[in-house]
DNA sequence: ATTTTTTTTAATGAATTCTTAACAACCAAT
DNA sequence: ATTGGTTGTTAAGAATTCATTAAAAAAAAT
């Protein structure tokens, strides 16, 4: 079983990460600075180590510069995470050997699958998490959707709505849920934005199976048969 | 009057939230762990239940995918206590149907006019969800009314009318009433709307559903037999 | 820095939904 | 029966809402 080794000196990012990769069927430690984690990761021999880039005392490049000094742990994957505001390009730059990071505000979702698909690259294979809905299969993992057989990109905003839509199919989404949901509560977009990605979703995935509710919103339609 | 169950593996977060709730009016329950929770939820039948998201055992999401998937429970509202730091545009748009959350730390204040949000906007100042009558079935969910079988689509007027005669059924809605409630207060509609409103609505879903009391209102008939 | 992709806006037209208005029908009380 | 008040019916036209386009703006990628 894999296991994973967080760094953070913030509680709630280690409960909700642990929490979370524990869910996945992870095994999963925490330790709240570098140093405590250079020793917990000495002594559990984590597979990946998620490594938040800004702490008090050894910071998180610091941190990925010593494991990767570490004899035996040339293969540790790491993963950072950083705050929006950070300039990644630095870390990119300095990117003392790190194999992805993650921005905050962490979605665990987003971060359960990049580490799966980090994993995947490794030769360490992660059972393949797809949600379906029977003619319809949406992969989180790149913004890939399969379509009997036939997979496509979507981009981000299209891909968000159509998950959201398809989470639930037959239920009505309000066009101010499909905003909060997709957009986010502090983002202000003119009202023909969604019937835009509708309209581009519909292009794609085919007509019939977004709805439209008039006054309402959209739904994704049931399954038919 | 409004019920609300609460479920929380935290003493102190079930406390002060059942204290709260009471002191607003509230009719509150507590659950400690997502299965109690589920047995009370299936004999108190709350209005709206809040759902913390971490807990050991079943955790929130899938209490909340397990209600929605109770039949009879589609109109429950389910509110998302969050940690603080946690991405919920992932736990709203991925999963399960909860209508609101909120994070931690709880302010009562806050929580207690999210909730009230959420009982307006749903309309639910004590509206059920199905016509006592068997024969219709309102899913505001799907934004669908169902009459033996046959499923038909309402325009958004037409079919706030008929949800707010069929949560009462027997009871008279002053032609006032319908107004404040289907039109809201500050709009001005002449003499006709309402009337031409239920015309529509006999016509659709059947003529003697509705009836008239002259000189007051509307009425959903009863239970037949 | 330039190109490409993605996202958003703006404008127009189509479709649905809502409201009005005019008149017919109804009912109760003169 | 007549009257006055209320509701039913109808069809037309307002008003709202959405689809569609193209083009601008923003973001990513190169």
């Amino acid at each position: 079983m894999v296991s994973v080794l967080v760094i953070d000196d913030e509680d709630d990012i280690r409960d909700i990460l642990t929490y979370n990769l524990k869910k996945e069927g992870f095994i999963a430690y925490a330790a709240e600075n570098g140093e405590k984690g250079m020793e917990l990761l000495k002594s559990v021999h984590p597979d990946l180590v998620l490594l938040d880039v800004m702490m008090p005392g050894m910071d998180g490049i610091e941190v990925c510069e010593a494991i990767r000094n570490l004899p035996g742990f040339e293969r540790t994957l790491i993963c950072f995470l950083t705050a929006r505001s950070e300039d990644y390009s630095q870390i990119a730059g300095l990117d003392a050997g790190a194999d992805d990071y993650v921005s905050k505000p962490i979605k665990p979702k987003v971060l359960i699958s990049r580490i799966k698909a980090m994993l995947r690259r490794k030769g360490m294979a992660e059972p393949e998490e797809k949600s379906a809905d029977g003619r319809l299969v949406i992969n989180r993992d790149k913004y890939l959707v399969e379509r009997n057989g036939e997979v496509m990109h979507l981009p981000r905003k299209e891909f968000e709505l159509l998950a959201l839509l398809a989470s639930r199919p037959g239920h009505v989404f309000e066009r101010d849920t499909i905003l909060e949901k997709v957009w986010g509560t502090d983002i202000v977009v003119g009202d023909r934005t969604i019937d835009v990605h509708v309209r581009k979703l519909r292009e794609k995935i085919g007509d019939g199976m977004i709805k439209t509710i008039k006054g309402i919103g959209y739904k994704f339609v049931e399954q038919l048969g």
